[in-house]
DNA sequence: ATGGCACCGATTGTTCAACAATAATAGCCG
DNA sequence: CGGCTATTATTGTTGAACAATCGGTGCCAT
């Protein structure tokens, strides 16, 4: 049963996604090599691969765990961000396929926000700068907001308060894709740019909400 | 004998980039295992680990080999870099521990140049720029550096004319540096904006003469 | 009781040998 | 000479084994 390697990977990268282990889970080598039905050396290669992309940690002698990105990670990520995503939407074309992407990211959000799903519709918002940063053409770039798009998934796990970290960029998106089509990519990447902020205000603020009960 | 494998990888990620197996390079388990004097599987998780930074190349069933950027790779590094270090000097703050880095990193250079050692040149260059992007003080942005920095250095080898790549751009991290102290972050991001125009089409242009004998 | 210490158990790190599955190659046939 | 088949070398994966390390347990001395 070959080719296992990347299809465990794969399946493993989603389901630590979708929370089926919480952040900060001890992944151990036996029981889940067991319970994915795969030898611990096939398992312990899959692990590299997703340490490498920062979705699970690697501590020397006590196995891998479920990253559980803190506040120092969640600025970081930001700020990983703003660098990257005001800047392919202020060089976007609008006739870029993306923009497509774009489209439907947002009205799926806005489907999802009536459905009151929201984690659907914390999907749609990431599928949403998904599409801003295919703008730039770049697989590096994409691989980038891949790996910390991913990161910052868990970081909203540990929130768990779907609808607050969600449902006010619906709004926002849209009014974002219509700036960037009326008025050109520059004018939505200065909004782009107050957006984050706004956001990353929003995590960290649940954040700290957190830690104080 | 454990905590083989950071050590392998980093010694494997070394090997790769100064060039002892050459871009393209098939590297097989077997062999390559009995050279290192480790076990298939340790070095299998090396191999994951190099793979998802870009260094190697990884086809199923065909195992890896070292990658060879193409032009392609070559564009998509570049663009890369000019979203991140223009935007991570125009942030930057002269105080910025990192500036001691490019000041070095521009010696070195100089040094390197004046003694026709074309390899250490590169190394300085490359060095002037990681440290422009750890203005950022982002561990995620430089590790995308890392990386594509390495990928870079593969594409350097596969040209091997280092003396056009590199001795042209001492001179050009001198005058950055001054630019950056004297007039600023954004008049040096503009500045670095054409720098990097210029590198890539020195690249390109040196990536063609090959294709063309 | 408490603090430090040696031991013990569980887990990871690594190796080895084997077999299955695949891709490239060589050789065969038409 | 071109296409098909068989061979072969390599990768993919497994299971078992052992070494090394970490964390905790319980003992001992104070």
């Amino acid at each position: 049963m070959p080719d296992v390697e990347d299809t465990l990977t794969n399946a493993l990268r989603r389901r630590i996604i979708d929370g089926e282990f919480a952040p900060g889970t001890r992944l151990s080598e036996i029981s889940l090599a067991e319970k994915l039905g795969v030898s611990r050396n096939t398992l312990r290669e899959a692990f590299r691969v997703l340490a490498e992309q920062g979705l699970i940690e690697h501590v020397p002698h006590r196995g891998v765990s479920v990253a559980s990105p803190g506040v120092a990670d969640v600025v970081d990520i930001y700020r990983a961000r703003r660098y990257v995503e005001p800047a392919a939407l202020a060089a976007g074309s609008p006739l870029h396929p993306a923009v497509a992407a774009m489209r439907e990211a947002v009205e799926q959000g806005e489907t999802s926000l009536e459905a009151r799903d929201w984690r659907t519709v914390g999907t749609a918002n990431m599928a949403f700068h998904d599409a801003i940063v295919a703008l730039a053409d770049s697989p590096r770039l994409e691989r980038l907001f891949r790996d910390i798009a991913a990161e910052l998934r868990l970081a909203f796990l540990e929130i768990d308060n779907p609808e607050a970290l969600h449902a006010p960029f619906v709004t926002r998106n849209r009014a974002l894709l219509e700036t960037f089509l009326e008025q050109g990519g520059p004018a939505a990447a200065a909004e782009l740019q107050d957006y984050l902020v706004l956001s990353e205000r929003t995590v960290l603020g649940a954040f700290t909400r957190l830690r104080h009960g």
